[in-house]
Order: structure tokens, then sequence, then C-alpha cells
RNA sequence: GCCGGGGUGGUGGAAUUGGUAGACACAGCAGACUCAAAAUCUGCCGACCGCAAGGUCAUGCGAGUUCGAUUCUCGCCCUCGGCACCA
């Protein structure tokens, strides 16, 4: 009823026309899976406390919604029900729209925008093209995991230990020519960068430099023995030239050129580099997947001692995309290099690194960090004690005045292949010509919408069987061509739109004056498990439209707050053969802890499998619909207890106990109001004539309004300001004075009680504030000011230690000495008994809070 | 495997800069009100010892730094997230 308020004014409604500062406020739009989850409650509620909290500050307060709306489970749904991707999603929107809007979230909903919108697409289509001018994006062949039965590339979620999820058939990695955006020569500006973002959490940022992965090491080259023709010199490169001298062999990924030139003259190699690539194409499976090689039979020459011949193997545990694809091993210093000489009786050269002052280790790899300084015990230079730092330098410093190698600094951030096999995506503004090669579409013929007349009867890219839709002229030579049949990849959506909720309804990407006057974005909320990819991506492409012209900035997110995930219960069963089907933990009837586990589909009475607990996801099954909650006690109520339930970074473990307790705040919060109003208005309040008990209660009420301001404003910890109030409330209700000045005290109380709530629960507090005899709506209202006379105090209580154990509490005055302090504390008699006939030795004092006597 | 978090009562959590461990809630127990129940209100609520006053132990485990450690350092265990085609 009260949003109807809200709306018929359009209070959310922002412009930049507007003499306050702005402040833009935005979380990471959702995924239209069909309803919203807890995960949507909890992070649009907080970012609605930021809003509602910003406005109230004199911010003109920007906060959009829109929808990241293209994506496999469309397609799923295609195959599954005979929906239409388009239709699905836009019904999706719809009903989440609802559910998002009876939250009462304080959105600008006139800049809704969906990214499978064609509108956001043409223009998402431009931006393409302008970074194919600019030399951003380039055609290269990377990997996919291939599904031989499907025929069709599956995305790394939908290979399960190593099989296709609909066919059961093992996967192969193949090779696809694919467009990247060239990331990876940004990597240094996205590193440096990282040192700016002082307002993003310290986790974030590590995990950002790591992903990044600068490191300086040595390029060389080994000379081959008995290679095919071409393959003279075998390219490696090392973070740990140091350790050059206790290579004992080297080793090639199973997709380096050597390797797949071995194949067709050596079965075993080839059948070898066959069964390695059925490992699937994710970093995780090659890492964890068992270690294995084969030797090649060639041979290269130890750089430092040529009469040295070292086996060239081919590995598994090699990855293609980071180095040059091959390594020398050193099983003194490498533990996985240790494992692989012992599994495969290679030779392991004795050690010659020990710790300064240690004994060198011969059991286990010794693995010291680069800062520690190290004895080489068969030096490189010198023998001396050296820390890894230096002994690298020095091994660069010996490669490039022997000439075989030099030092290089490389990343580990690789270019970001941006096509995917698929119909619901973005259309790539492509036109493949035979003459010409890959032509743009030309502007003026933009957008290249997905065409609506297409079948998902068969696994695969429907566009790839669309004629009339692929088969077009070429652009530039008029000859017979095809279009791209490739989409962009859904992270390029979402890498941008917060720079289009400034603009939406342009025909333009950005416009100049909103972007300029709204970005960056002055508060980010998101899922933690973004905290890569999406983020680096967002920041990416910022730099993109800076150097395309679009912006001036060059960061998305002055700020961000990484939510933690809302967890429950997952539950599966998985068929002999076929895909694993999820079950929602309320379709389950569940025993047992731990371990032990168990449960049964209550449909069917047959058990399913526990699969621990996990992040709440459509793919999983396991959401839990706040729509109930919000039905049943008020979108206030499931707004107060997401809030209070933990902390805005925490992890939180889904359980609807505590939402009554919430509910029985709400209560007893309408309760006092109208049982302060029934009296009639209260007095003017005059601070200075107040008895000790009103002063107190004053006193409570500042200290808990410049807390909730502190928590909301500068710590984001919502869940500790919710909690201030209540111990406030607590003692309101016990706060039992109808004296004129009594009364006046309540009312200031309950005025700044509603105030303080208000961005929590918006709908109570409007129509509470009414009730306290306000004529204007609370959404209007200015933050409160503390009142710093009411903080003051006389004397404070100071706790007493001795040794570091609390052994009494006194009253001294607000201010005083240590002298003072010593001797009002010794004075305490649970203080004195402990201090009794020995020596004090120390004395601390911490003014305002403590001493601490030790004897 | 690699990178990054987290671990505090029966439960969610608080302790903001190294300074009172357990705020605020949930659950539970007892009482008041009621014919009764619900709702509401009041009290208790980490473990152990003690009639009590009080004391001892206790923040995943083990060490360390400090007058003082949930907080800092090192090692370990468990768990969650990410690992480039889930979004």
């Amino acid at each position: 009823r009260w949003q109807a308020a809200w709306n018929e004014t359009a209070v959310f409604q922002t412009d930049n026309d507007d003499p306050r500062p702005k402040y833009y406020v935005l979380e990471m739009f959702p995924y239209p899976s069909g309803r919203i989850h807890m995960g949507h409650v909890r992070n649009y509620t907080m970012g609605d406390v930021v809003a509602r909290y910003k406005a109230a500050r004199g911010f003109n307060v920007l906060h959009p919604m829109g929808w990241d709306a293209f994506g496999m489970p469309a397609e799923n749904a295609a195959m599954e029900r005979g929906v239409h991707p388009a239709e699905w999603t836009y019904q999706n929107i719809a009903t989440m729209k609802r559910q998002l809007q009876s939250m009462g979230l304080s959105l600008d909903w006139s800049r809704e925008l969906a990214t499978c919108d064609p509108e956001y697409s043409a223009q998402q289509q431009r931006l393409f093209l302008d970074m194919l001018e600019a030399g951003f994006v380039a055609r290269r062949s990377s990997t996919v995991n291939w599904d031989p039965v499907d025929r069709t590339v599956l995305a790394n979620e939908q290979v399960i230990d190593g099989k296709g999820w609909r066919s059961g058939a093992p996967v192969e990695r193949r090779e696809l020519e694919q467009w990247v955006f060239r990331i990876s020569a940004m990597a240094e500006e996205l590193l440096e960068a990282i040192d700016g973002l002082t307002k993003w959490p310290e986790k974030v940022r590590l995990m950002q430099a790591n992903w990044i992965g600068r490191s300086r090491g040595l390029q060389f080259a080994f000379e081959t023995v008995g290679a095919p023709p071409g393959f003279d010199r075998l390219e490696v490169y090392t973070t740990r030239p140091d350790t050059l001298m206790g290579a004992t062999f080297a080793a090639v990924s199973p997709d380096h050129p050597l390797a797949r030139a071995l194949e067709p003259g050596n079965p075993s190699i080839a059948a070898f580099n066959a069964e390695c690539r059925r490992i699937g194409t994710s970093e995780e499976a090659l890492e964890t997947a068992e270690k294995r090689g084969i030797d090649t039979g060639i041979r290269v020459r130890h750089p430092l001692d040529p009469s040295l011949e070292l086996p060239v193997w081919v590995a598994n545990f090699i990855l293609m995309d980071y180095g040059t694809g091959a390594i020398f091993g050193c099983p003194a210093h490498d533990q996985r290099d240790l494992d692989f000489v012992r599994k495969y009786g290679l030779p392991v050269i004795d050690v010659y690194m020990a710790a300064d002052g240690g004994e060198p280790v011969h059991d286990e790899a010794y693995v010291p960090p680069k800062s520690e300084p190290v004895r080489y015990v068969r030096p490189v230079a010198g023998g001396a004690v050296m820390t890894g730092e230096e002994a690298v330098e020095a091994a660069i410093a010996l490669a490039e005045g022997q000439g075989f190698g030099h030092g290089v600094v490389r990343y580990r951030l690789r270019d970001w292949g941006l096509s995917r096999q698929r119909y619901w995506g973005c259309p790539i503004p492509i036109i493949h010509c035979g003459a010409c090669g890959a032509v743009p579409v030309p502007r003026d013929r933009l957008p290249v919408e997905l065409p609506r007349d297409v079948d998902f009867d068969r696994p695969g890219n429907p566009l790839d069987r669309h004629d009339a839709w692929r088969l077009v002229p070429c652009p530039r030579c008029g000859g017979a061509a095809r279009r791209e049949t490739d989409t962009m990849d859904t992270f390029v959506d979402s890498s941008w739109y917060f720079a289009r909720f400034t603009a939406p309804r342009a025909d333009t990407p950005t416009d100049a004056a909103d972007v300029g006057y709204w970005m960056n974005v002055d508060q980010y909320i998101g899922g933690i498990e973004h905290a890569i990819l999406h983020l680096l991506y967002s920041r990416f492409w910022t730099r993109v439209m800076r150097d395309c012209g679009l912006t001036a900035i060059s960061e998305p997110f002055r700020r961000l707050l990484t939510q933690g995930m809302v967890l429950n219960e997952i539950w599966f069963r998985k068929p002999a053969s076929g895909r694993i089907a999820y079950y929602n933990p309320a379709e389950v009837e569940a025993a047992g802890e731990g371990e032990r586990r168990t449960g049964v589909l209550k449909s069917d009475g047959e058990p399913v499998e526990y699969g621990g607990i996990g992040t709440m996801s459509k793919s999983r099954r396991n959401g839990v619909d706040p729509q109930a909650l919000i039905d049943r006690y008020g979108a206030d109520t499931a707004r107060l207890f997401t809030m209070f339930a933990a902390p805005p970074e925490h992890t939180l473990e889904w359980s609807d106990e505590g939402v009554e307790g919430a509910f029985r705040f709400m209560r007893r919060l309408w309760k006092i109001v109208h049982a302060h109003v029934q009296f009639g208005p209260a007095g003017e309040l005059r601070p200075d004539s107040l008895e000790p008990a009103q002063r107190a209660l004053r006193r409570q009420l500042h200290q808990t309004l410049a807390k909730v301001g502190d928590d909301i404003g500068r710590r984001r910890t919502f869940n500790t300001a919710i909690a201030a109030v209540m111990e406030l409330l607590n003692a309101l209700a016990r706060f039992d004075d109808r004296s004129a000045q009594g009364r006046a005290v309540m009312q200031e109380a309950l005025d700044l009680v509603v105030l303080m709530l208000s961005p929590f629960v918006p709908h109570a507090a409007h129509a509470l504030w009414q009730a306290l005899g306000h004529a204007t709506p609370v959404v209007n209202e200015r933050w409160p000011a503390v009142d710093q006379a009411a903080l003051a105090q006389d004397t404070v209580e100071i706790i007493v230690q001795v040794n570091g154990r609390l052994r009494g509490r006194v009253q001294i005055a607000a201010g005083a000495d240590e002298a003072a302090a010593r001797e009002a504390a010794l004075a305490d008699p649970g203080v004195s008994k402990f201090v009794a006939g020995q020596t004090v030795r120390k004395f601390v004092y911490v003014p305002g809070k403590l001493v601490n006597v030790v004897v």
C-alpha cells in the first residue's frame, strides 16, 4: 500500500540535473532464472539500505536494476520443454520483477534493461566494432570441450568426471578458431591499478593480483638431440632459473607442437596425447589428474654443461597456456618434479640448495620461498648465501652473458576467449567471406539480431543450421559469404551494463554527459564468487571504453562489497548413464549429520545422495524461494531478518529459524510507538533540564545514532546496526516515564528509531513516521544529527586487571590521569586482595578503558 | 593441485586500532497472565568446582610474540568460494 506513495511521486527516478552530489549504488544484476532466491534478497536489500541511507544523507542517488538475460539455462529450457529461450527469459523477468517490487526496493525502474534486448545487443555490437578497430580483438585458435556423441561444444560445467552431461561420452579437447579480447595486453595496467582500489576488500585485490600473476623469469632454448626437423631448439620458461643446475629432465605439454609432431610416427605418444586430451580444458581437472608422462626419446643439452643430456618427456601436467608449454624438471627442489621422477625412475640429482645454516634435505623437495636466504651448495655463481630473488637475477645474468636465454616478464593472465557456440547470446557482428576474410558488419546495418525461428531438436548451435539467416552477401565484395554463428560470452554483457545504466535509452553505447556525471559506481555489491572474472573483465572494459573515447575513467567500481554466499544442502541422483539430477532440500526428508547424512525424496520415498552444502544455484536446484517469507511476514521482516542474520561478507547457511524474532521486533516497535502516541503530542524537549534517567536514555539514544550511522555509512555492518537499535528499543520498553520531559525524550527516541530503521524496513517506517505525527513522508527525511552534548559523561567505568585477568571495575572521573586511576584501582577490594603483599612491577593505563597491574 | 576466505555457547552471531569473550537474537527451561492454548511479559541460559563469596578452564588444533591475543606470527586440521565455456 505504501509503495504506491513512492511510485506515484517517482521518488527513486533520478537524473543528472540536480544540485546534490551524486551517488551511484549498484548490485550485480540477476540472471533471470525463474524466481528470486535468498541471495537476491540479501544482495538487493544491502544495496537498498545503502541507497536509502545515502539519499537521507543528501545525495542524488542512482540505483538501477536490469537483467543479465543471455545464458545457457534458457537454451536448456528450450531443449527440455520446447519453449523459446526469449519467451522463457522474458517470462522469468516479468515474474522476478514482480517479486523484486514486492520487496520495496528504492529502484529507478525507468532505467530497466535486459542484455537480450535488441537495443542492448546493438550497442554491444558497436562496442565490439570499436574494439576491433582499436586492436583489442583478435582471432586465434583455442581449446574447447568437444562431445563426440552430441557433436557439440560443452561448457566446463557440462563436463562431469570427464564426460558429457547428456551423452555420458568422454569429452575431448579440441582446437577451434575463436575471437579473443586481448586482455593480456593490459595485464600490467590492470595489476598496477589494484593499488588504487583502496575501498575494495583486500582479499579481492590479492586474488586479482594472483590471477594476473606477474612473474619474472628466464626464457631460454635447449638445443635438442634427435628431434624432428624444425625442432632444433626447445623454448622453456622458468621462474626459478636458480634451479637450472638441478635439471634432470625436460617436459612438454601434450598440446605442444613438438608433442603433436611426434604423433604420426609414434603410436604410443599419439595414444598418450589422445588420452590426455580427454581430461577436458579446466585447469582444475588438469592439475588434479594423476601425473603421467611418456618418454619421447628426444634429448636436450644442458645449457650450462653441454655434455649433460636430459630426456624430453610429454607430461599431462604441463599447461600449454602458460609459459611456452615446456619446462625443465628439477626434482631436488620441486615436489611435483620429484614425484614424477620417482614414478618413472628418472635420475634425481643431488640437492644444491640448503637452508642458510641448515643441512641439505634429501627425502623431499626443498622449496624455499624466493625471499629467503639460501646456501647454494653447488653454486650457480660463487657458492654464496643469497636469496632466491638474487639467485634468479644471477642466473638470468649468466644466461644472458652466455647467450642462451634472457630475462622476461610474463603474466598468468590469458586472453579472453569470447566466442560461444550457442544461440542465446549477443551475435558477433562479423561476416566471413572466402575472398575478404572476416568482414565487420557495417555499422549502419546493426544490430545483427538473432532469428526467432530456430529449433532445439538437435544438440549444437541452431544458428549453424539456419541458412536463411546465416548465408548473406559479403558487405565488402558482394560475393557469397556467411555470418559468424558464434555468439558472445555472457561475461561481455555484464562488463559494461553499469555504464549503460547511466543512459539506458541512448542510441550510442553511452552518453558522454550521463556517463561523465554518474560514473564511477560509488558502491558495487555482489557475490564473492565474482571476485576475479566479472570484476576483472569489467575493469578491462572500462579501460577499453576509455581508450575508445567513451568514458574518462579507468576503474568502474570505487567501493566494493563482496557479499558472502547463501548456502544450502545439495541433494542429487546420478544415474548410470545420462544426466545428474538435483533435488531441492525442501523435497527431501533428511536425517543424520555430516558424513552420515542421508535422505529420501518425499515424492517417491527412494534415497537421494547428499552432496554437502554449497551455494544456492539454479543448476543444483537448492535455492530457497523467499516469496513464502514475504507473503507470510511481509517484505520488511524478510529484509530485516536477512540483514540481521549474518555480517554481509560472511557466507550464510540458510535456515528460516529466527525470522520469527525479526517479526516480533517489528511488532514490539509498532506497539511501543502506538502506546506512546495514544496520549497525544509530546511537548518540547528541554535537554538541559532532564532527570538522570532521562539524560541516560538520551545518551544511549545518541550513542546508538552515532553507531548506526557508522555501521551503515562506513563499516557496512548492517547486522550490528540492527542489534544496536534492538538494544535501544529494549531500553525504551523499560523507560516508563509519563512526565512531560519523559514523553519528550520518548518522542525524540521513537522519531530517531524510525529514521534509523527506515533504510531497512521502509514500509513500516513510512507508517510509523506518520503515526508519530509527521506530515511529510519519511522517505524525504534527512538523516538526523548526533547531539554531541547528549554524549557527555562525568565519570567513566574502567576495568581493572591484575596480571591481565579481570579483577574489578571502578568509576573514575572522565579524563582522569594515571595517578588517579592507579589510586582508584588499588583501592578496589577485589583488586587489592590480589595485589596485597606483592611488588607492583608494571602499571598499564589505557585512558577510559582499563588498567592492568602487573605483580 | 593452485589462489583466496571462514572456524567463537545448543544455533546465527558481537567484541571497530592488541584491552571486560559471548552484545543482539534464535532455540530451550522456569514463572506471570489465561478455564485452556496461543500471543505477550519477567527471569535463567558456555563448561567445571563451590552452600556461597568466588575461582578455574574456554574463541578448530599445536607452538610463539606481549603486561594483556578471538585479534599478530609460524605449522597443522576441517570447511566454503574461484580456477578462465555456470552466472
